[in-house]
DNA sequence: GTCTATACTAGGATAGAC
DNA sequence: GTCTATCCTAGTATAGAC
């Protein structure tokens, strides 16, 4: 019997949770700076070294973790997808549907406001490629998709959103709300607090310039 | 005396022109595939190789015309800028300025729908660096910046458009409209045709989503 | 000012010891 | 599963002939 044989498969419960708590933790803390590097720069910009950098372990060692870049990227949206719906999850049912969006819509330009929103390229295609064929992935992303959709639904249902936008154009709008550069320039110009910005952005976009 | 001085000083007025015309001819040719290429791929994912290759002309040559890649990408955006403004002058003067601000936003959707929108990353240090060092980037941007900033005024004046907005939240906002994401979203979908897109995006931006 | 050929570097990924 | 050291490709930029 090896040594590492030994070391992964003859501790006892208590030890082998202790290890997977460890590995669980570490992860965490990778996909962690990866989306803190992907808010800041992008994914083209942001460069393996720097997250192994970040997390203080070598490069190989995040390789162990993940295989690819693609994979972290993919591991930063599972994260922020997660997120989000631990947000909608936490609002409170009463709530009128427009009111839900609204306040998605205001949680997710404060996530991007503190430098938390990784902001993914959708033109990049082994990028695309490997998000395509990430499981968890796709299924948070229906998840989430859905949750809203009914919401959009339910708030043309009782005229408290334009019913003659086709639900899939209030979701994109919504979406991209989230990652409008919009928020990056305001912020940049310095005039404003990070509140007014979302007042301001919120409401450009349910009421519009006019 | 040298045959390239010969060749540089030594030439009738009439086959001066003709070479600075065909100069010039292939600098926008090169301009227009780095506009092209930034358009389709973005700026990092955009290779002067690619660019080399599109034009017809070797990578080399293509540096005794532009010093850097992030010289080419200035170059485009100078190219996007003077469109602009040129759109900006066809415009019939005695439009009420609201009209004005949205047939600028209607023209950038197509640039972009037809896939002629160079888009840039803000986090790109080095590419930010070159263009605030660019002298014809800036006084465009300056002079597209002010003449929409004379319209949001007006229209803010005559309550055609929402005058509790800072004007220039309303100026980014028609910025990132021309380069939003979810121009892309609706066009891959394959459910809408460039018009509806350009309509209902044009609404959600005016009009709001409620 | 165009070409071919090449220098140089950044950066994604891996080998192999422990 | 962590490390150091290295590989290797891609991609920006240049040298030097014509």
């Amino acid at each position: 019997m090896t040594t590492s044989a030994v070391a992964s498969s003859d501790l006892s419960p208590r030890k082998r949770r202790f290890r997977e708590q460890m590995h669980q933790a570490r992860e965490d803390a990778i996909v962690q700076a990866v989306n803190r590097l992907l808010a800041e720069k992008g994914f083209e910009s942001m460069t393996v070294d720097e997250v192994a950098y970040e997390v203080g372990i070598a490069k190989a060692s995040l390789y162990k973790h993940f295989p690819s870049k693609e994979h972290l990227a993919a591991a930063a949206m599972v994260r922020i997808l997660e997120q989000t719906l631990a947000h909608l999850d936490g609002l409170d049912d009463a709530l009128p549907p427009l009111d839900k969006l609204k306040s998605v819509t205001q949680w997710a330009m404060r996530v991007h406001l503190r430098g938390e929103m990784p902001l993914l390229p959708s033109e990049n295609s082994s990028l695309r490629a490997t998000l395509m064929g990430h499981q968890a992935y796709l299924d948070l992303l229906i998840q989430v998709s859905d949750r809203l959709g009914e919401w959009i639904e339910q708030a043309q249902a009782n005229a408290s959103l334009h019913s003659g936008l086709p639900p899939i154009v209030v979701l994109y709008t919504l979406f991209a709300r989230a990652c409008d550069p919009v928020l990056g320039f305001m912020k940049a110009s310095g005039q404003f607090s990070d509140e007014q910005i979302v007042t301001l952005v919120l409401s450009t976009c349910f009421d519009g310039l006019t």
